[in-house]
DNA sequence: TCAAGTTGTTTGGGTTGCCAAACAAAGCCC
DNA sequence: GGGCTTTGTTTGGCAACCCAAACAACTTGA
């Protein structure tokens, strides 16, 4: 079993993360971001956001002008395009193949973003790509797929069927494991 | 845009899922768990976890009884269950139908299993018993999207091609904040 | 120009969650 | 029975984050 807190092992924290796609999205939509407008975009105190940038900035990630604008390094950059690109990759899969609510899909990509390894989210980005290329096969399986979640019960989660599920996937992944 | 911190907004913590999945599985596999067992199984110091399921026990989602020996209650059981399913239904979507590697799959569910949400998870369980259903839609689709990944580009993410699929899912999400 | 608002920083406080270390209380072995 | 280990708790520390409040250094508008 792995070390479960690998979680806070990330390159950057959860907070981290935002500030930095914060300011990424500021420059494209406004062309320039100050501490004050990272404060307001993320729903916190312009002190809070002082001392998080100024330790980013420590870290090489984030640049200041001498009239005090905001911009991003080169990772800066890297790592914010990364975590948008991953949010916006995981919401569509979300909401196109699970037919997730649009809604609570970036509510939970939200959460999520920053969490998932570039493995995952390139792999989620070939089904989307597959997804999006007009393939048969994936037209016939979304289809197939919304007429089977019509079928299925409406219990919350997890379900009677889910748990029977999530237990068969339990006992094949001890089978696998005593086969080592 | 939501407030990003609805992140620690949870019914319980990463790290207090954890305690209570720890608990769980302990009682599952040795019919028993005590302090000392979820420390080992997480990690962590009999302190840290002292002090944790002391907050816990004070919820109601943990019991103890004369002998130490720890329980859930009917809560405590209901959140252990449903992030335990939710950890296994996404692993097992990310590895069948993604195609991520099951090492890969178990470290990115791990770190996000307490953070989807019911009915994201829901739609995810709809789809693995989709495609464990044998249905010939998800046979074709998998076996297309497999080929559709060796035919794709080889390179890090987030690819040149993905960068473009993200500015591409942006742009529509512009346009649908634009309709309303 | 000068009062009023905006901006960025600093400081003290609070929360969560971890550790290390020190203990007391059982449990176990000979 | 007397050591030795295991167990659970408590305590003091530390690191991330957050806030509120107080400041100084700007802009800016009439």
């Amino acid at each position: 079993m792995h070390d479960w807190r690998e979680f806070d092992q990330n390159p950057v924290s959860h907070s981290a993360a935002h500030h930095l796609v914060a300011i990424a999205e500021l420059l494209d939509a406004y062309g320039y971001a100050r501490v004050s407008d990272v404060a307001r975009e993320l729903g916190i105190t312009r002190g809070s956001v002082s001392v998080t940038l100024k330790g980013l900035k420590g870290r090489g990630l984030v640049t200041e002008d001498e009239r005090r604008f905001l911009g991003l390094s080169e990772d800066g950059e890297r790592i914010a395009r990364g975590v948008m690109a991953k949010k916006q990759v995981l919401k569509a899969l979300f909401v196109d193949l699970l037919g997730v609510p649009d809604e609570q899909a970036d509510l939970d990509t939200c959460k999520i973003e920053h969490l998932v390894s570039d493995e995952t989210a390139s792999r989620a980005s070939r089904a989307l790509l597959f997804l999006r290329s007009g393939a048969r096969e994936a037209e016939a399986f979304t289809e197939a797929l919304r007429e089977f979640g019509r079928a299925g019960d409406p219990a919350g989660f997890p379900s009677e069927e889910v748990e029977e599920l999530a237990r068969e996937i339990a006992r094949e992944g001890e089978e696998a494991e005593e086969e080592r």
